[in-house]
DNA sequence: CATGAATGAGGGTTCATTCAT
DNA sequence: AATGAATGAACCCTCATTCAT
């Protein structure tokens, strides 16, 4: 009899819900979601098949708390990063660092978010989902700033971005989960980060322009003229 | 008993053969590999369960016969696309179509291939997957050549840009099976190829360069001159 | 699922172990081991399927454990015999008839074991086999015995006598549990024995012995004196 | 279609036949009746499946066709041997000897006929069971022979001897079969026949016999004369 | 004669879930 | 609050057998 599905309970209770959350992750994670058994899951959480059942309603319940609490907590400290940083590439460059970081730390995590809650589509309605959505927004979010403070070009694309992001991000994950290429997939932070911006990057973002036309052969080319793209002046 | 797991056979097995992975394909899609029962394969396919376990010896052997041809010949159908361009970026801009394409236009391959192959460690050991390496090395080589001819800038990453490049677009053809979002995962391919080939894009790309100093402020800039993005040279 | 096929456990599930132990004796008895069906098995202990799988870990598993403590109870009853019987002949009679008695008071017993057992190369590895080898040896034993103290000739052979015994007591139960005949195995008992230990039998076991030669034709044969087999003297 | 499962038909046909029952009679002594599959003796034999149904009716009477004419030859060879042995321990021996030959130098009909049929019930309704039984009745006749010529004494029973002459045998010849011990089965078959000859031996096979009385502490005792075993009489 | 092809029927085994204690 | 015990429901797979060619 679950006595206590419900919310406010005992110190003792909440651990042992987390006992049994972690133990699944475990086991998910190591197996794949329908060829983990409840009973594995019982015996890696140290309590009995029975006790389960007392906390969650089903297999599938458990599955979807998981990512409940690290979302949210995922979801928070994003924004604490944000906080201080304005520039939208910085932004962006955060937001992909911190998304590659946190798989990273938790392999588990990972193996159960991208290897079997991806591809449920019971999950797309759960607390959890709604959750990521939301903290997903956060990257059309900078991507529309971006474009409004003139950083980024206007033809880019907040969808399209978010799509490149996650996308990027996820694909380099799963790899790093079932083949272990790349060894690191942090590593890989830098270098994406700067193709994606570079992909969103307004090559008019700066205050002064000098154009100027070229005639030969009778035709004419406008040019525009713009700063080197980073260094200092060289000397005369 | 039909015991001929084999390879030549009559054209009415092949043609069995071929009924039952289009079967198996569609309930795969539907289901999950783990929901979908060999029966509702059998069903569908219009052959006996028995019959089944003649052709293949396995469910997991049937999942993974499943994209055998299909990648055969989208590596094949790619290569001939590729025989007439030349220039890199168009290159990409291809590939992307192409793969954008080809998912749409086979959405329970695509729900097979994103949903239930990618996620299955033991996929990565079958023919099928050989190709579909070899077949991603085409991106990876693209990107090179244009870091060669000058097109991509040389700090352009290869490896980055093929994961940016397959998990865009798998992210892209996720959402669309699973939200219905986007509605067309193919309209994205022109923004999406902009954005990735601007990331890589070399601007110093081209052949003359007027190079301009301009000194303000006791300090001095260099300017180089580059041709405005597209448009034929306006009038004078 | 109680899942401890291990050892100590409650007396209820001991029971249960027993019940299904039973019902599968019967089961395998009356259809073999092949054609009996879990679910019959299940059906006949008043347990539900899974629950014997609660139990054992395979329909084998259960087949092998069926002669467990039947041969243990066996070998330590056979040993409570033989402790007050010291003639050699005796103790083998007592062996044939208590293992004929044995199996004609467990025809279920004797199906599983005669049958099916004894034809399955794997059960020759099992704890149950070599309880059984260790009882076989007994007999071993008391050949030789007979053999030191005389009473049974010297060129007696303790292994083809085991096989006799056995065979010979297996033969009968195998005719009486699939002809009927003999009616009753252990009304053979008395005969059995007298011949296999006639067959052992030492003339020249007593210890005074009356020599006489006698010459015919010019040929001298030498005699010897024995008492007359069994009875009394005859009055004069 | 069954369309000859008749009797006379082509010596190819015949051919054929013999082909299968040869292949059956291996794949069944290796893997047992149930566990041998029609497709393993298909592909043993050199036919297809198919036609295996056209010689025979089903898979179990393959099995019970393959002993038949092995028996009838069986049991001809042995009349042929007898017809010139009188003595009835001799031919005993014979019988036993030929018995424990036979299976050495067929190990695959031994497998199939001790480990297979012996236990089936069903095969106790076939023609080959009943030539079988008839073979085996020769041992009752040989026992009763002994015991009318006075060879073997009165109180020998020619059931109880069959028995001890079929269990011994096919006893010795499992375990051949499955342990591997004896290395040589047939090499028992002198020991084996002279215990169980003893056991049948009359005492008082003689023609002639004296008797002694000899009285003690005032009881008599009769005794009588026997030839010394074996062995030429001794000189004087 | 021979067989390639097809299948119906069935069986062992697994597990999520329930409930009495 | 916890669990030992029990089970219903399903699924994958095998194989003897049939039939059209």
């Amino acid at each position: 009899m679950a006595r206590q599905t419900g919310s406010a309970r005992s110190a003792k209770s909440e651990r042992r819900k987390e006992d049994i959350l972690r133990g699944a992750e475990r086991v998910f994670a190591e197996k794949g979601f329908l060829e983990a058994t409840i009973s594995e899951v019982a015996r890696r959480s140290g309590v009995s098949e029975a006790t389960i059942y007392d906390y969650f309603g089903s297999k599938e319940e458990i599955l979807f708390t998981i990512p409940l609490e690290t979302t949210r907590r995922g979801k928070e400290k994003l924004e604490e990063y944000l906080t201080y940083i304005r520039s939208a590439s910085d932004r962006l460059r955060a937001i992909i660092h911190n998304y590659l970081d946190f798989y990273e730390k938790h392999p588990d995590y990972a193996a159960v978010a991208l290897l079997i809650l991806k591809q449920n589509p019971r999950f797309l309605e759960t607390e959890a989902y709604r959750i990521i959505r939301e903290w997903s927004r956060t990257i059309l979010r900078v991507v529309e700033e971006g474009k409004a403070s003139g950083e980024f070009r206007s033809q880019a694309d907040a969808y399209v971005t978010r799509t490149m992001v996650l996308g990027a991000v996820e694909h380099a994950v799963i790899g790093w989960l079932l083949l272990g290429r790349p060894s690191s997939p942090s590593a890989l932070a830098e270098t994406l980060s700067a193709q994606i911006i570079q992909g969103l990057d307004n090559p008019d973002r700066q205050g002064w322009r000098m154009e100027i036309s070229l005639t030969a052969d009778g035709r004419t080319k406008n040019y525009r003229l713009t700063p080197e793209e980073e260094g200092e002046p060289s000397d005369s």
